[in-house]
DNA sequence: TATGATCGTGAGTCGACACTCACTTTGTCA
DNA sequence: TGACAAAGTGAGTGTCGACTCACGATCATA
C-alpha cells in the first residue's frame, strides 16, 4: 500500500523525464476533466467505469493514468486547490478595503452547494499526500486576506485563521448536504459574515458560551 | 391524546399488535445501541456484519428487526431526534434570558464532534421516511427557542429558523470532518454566535458598502 | 410438560466495484 | 516506411457487503 516509491510518479506531470505521448497526454486530461464532473455530480462513490464511460476510454486507460481511484481523486484535488489559490491571487488585486475574504469564502461556498467536489473531496480524499502543498499555498492565500481585512478593520482583530477555516469547511458542508438555495445561502453567510466584523462585544459572546 | 397512528411498522415499537417476544426485544434493543455506537465510530458505511459481530447476534438476526440497513440507521436517526428533542425541553424551562439556544447549538455540535452519528446520519440517510414526524417536533423545539431568544433582544429580530437550521448542520458537519478540538469549536461557535446577536446596523453603518 | 409460533442462525446468493493482464493498436522516430 | 515501445483494451479476478432462507433453538401458552 506504499505506491509512492518509484524516482518519479506518474500521477502527476512528468517531471524531467518522459514527455508522455501525444495520444496519451490528451487522454489524461479527458480523464480528469470527466471525472471532475462526474464526481462533482455522484460523489467520490462514482464508479471509474463510469468515468471511463463517459470519458470514451476503457477503464484500463483510467488505471493506466491513474494507478488507484484514490490517485485519481487526488489528481482532482490538486487542480482544484490550485485553481482556488489562483482565484485568491485575483481577489488579493481587488479594489474593495477588506471584503475580499467575504467574496472568497462566498464563492467557495456557492461552488461548494453546485458540486460536490469541493466538499467531499475536501473531507474524504486523504490530505496527507501531494495535495498538502497545494493545501497549505491556499491557506497562506487566505491568511493574507485575513490579515489585510482586519487591517482594514473589516474583520475583528482576535479571529484567528484555524477559526475562518472552520467556518469555510463547515458552511461548504452545509451548503452541500441540505442543499441550500441561493437566498438560503446569502442570509447564512450574511450572519457569519456579521460574526467575523462584530465589534468585540466579545463581553457577551465570549464569556457566556456554555 | 395517543401518538401512536401508523398502522403497523416494525422497526418501531409494535403499537397495538404483537408484544414481541422478551428475547427478541432484549436483542433488538442491543442491536441499536450496538449499531449507534459502531455507526458513531466508523460512520454509515460500517458494515451490519460488525454491528452484529458486537451485538453477540448473527447478521440474520439484524436483519429480522431491521429488514434493511436504512431502516436500522432510521431507528437510531429516530431515537436520536427524540434525545434531542428531550433536550430542547429540557432547556425550555432553563433560567438565562435568551441564551437556551446557543447553549443547544453548542450541545449538539459538541455531540457532533465526537460522533459521526449526529452529522452523518442526519446528512446522509433519508429524511423522508418516518423520522419526518421527530424531525418536525426538533424544528418546532429550536424555533420556540429562537423566537424566545429574539424576544429576549438575545438574536437578532431577521433571524430566521432556516438560517439557524443552516448554521447548525453547517457547524456539525465542520466539526465532525475538520476534527476540531474543543477550543478551536468554541472559538467557531462564538464568531457565529456572535454574528446572530450582533445588530447588521452597527457592522454596516462602518463602510457603508455592501 | 407439550406444542406451535416466534426467533435466531450463518452459509450462501447476488451485485457492485476496484484493479489486473495478456494481447492489440497506435504514435514516434530512424 | 518499418519497427518498437508506449498506450489502449476489456474480459476476468478478488473482495466486500447487503440481503436471503431453510432449518434448528427458544419462548409462551394450554
Amino acid at each position: 500500500m506504499t505506491p509512492a516509491k518509484s524516482s518519479s510518479d506518474r500521477t502527476d506531470d512528468p517531471g524531467g523525464a518522459r514527455p508522455l505521448r501525444a495520444d496519451a497526454r490528451r487522454n489524461r486530461e479527458r480523464i480528469i476533466a470527466v471525472a471532475e464532473a462526474v464526481f462533482a455530480e455522484k460523489g467520490p462513490s462514482a464508479s471509474t467505469e463510469e468515468v471511463a464511460a463517459r470519458a470514451g476510454v476503457a477503464i484500463g486507460t483510467v488505471f493506466k493514468h491513474f494507478p488507484t481511484k484514490q490517485a485519481l481523486l487526488q489528481a482532482i484535488m490538486k487542480g482544484l486547490l490550485e485553481r482556488l489559490t489562483e482565484e485568491l491571487s485575483a481577489l488579493a488585486a481587488g479594489s474593495r478595503p477588506g471584503e475580499e475574504l467575504f467574496d472568497f469564502v462566498a464563492g467557495v461556498v456557492e461552488q461548494a452547494a453546485q458540486k460536490r467536489t469541493v466538499v467531499t473531496l475536501l473531507a474524504e480524499t486523504g490530505v496527507d499526500l501531494q495535495v498538502a502543498g497545494p493545501l497549505q499555498l491556499l491557506r497562506d492565500g487566505i491568511e493574507t486576506l485575513l490579515v489585510r481585512a482586519q487591517k482594514a478593520g473589516t474583520v475583528r482583530e482576535d479571529v484567528r485563521l484555524d477559526e475562518v477555516l472552520a467556518l469555510l469547511t463547515g458552511l461548504c458542508h452545509g451548503a452541500l448536504h441540505a442543499g441550500w438555495d441561493t437566498d438560503l445561502q446569502r442570509r447564512t453567510l450574511a450572519i457569519v459574515f456579521g460574526g467575523l466584523r462584530g465589534q468585540p462585544d466579545a463581553a457577551r459572546s465570549r464569556g457566556s458560551i456554555r
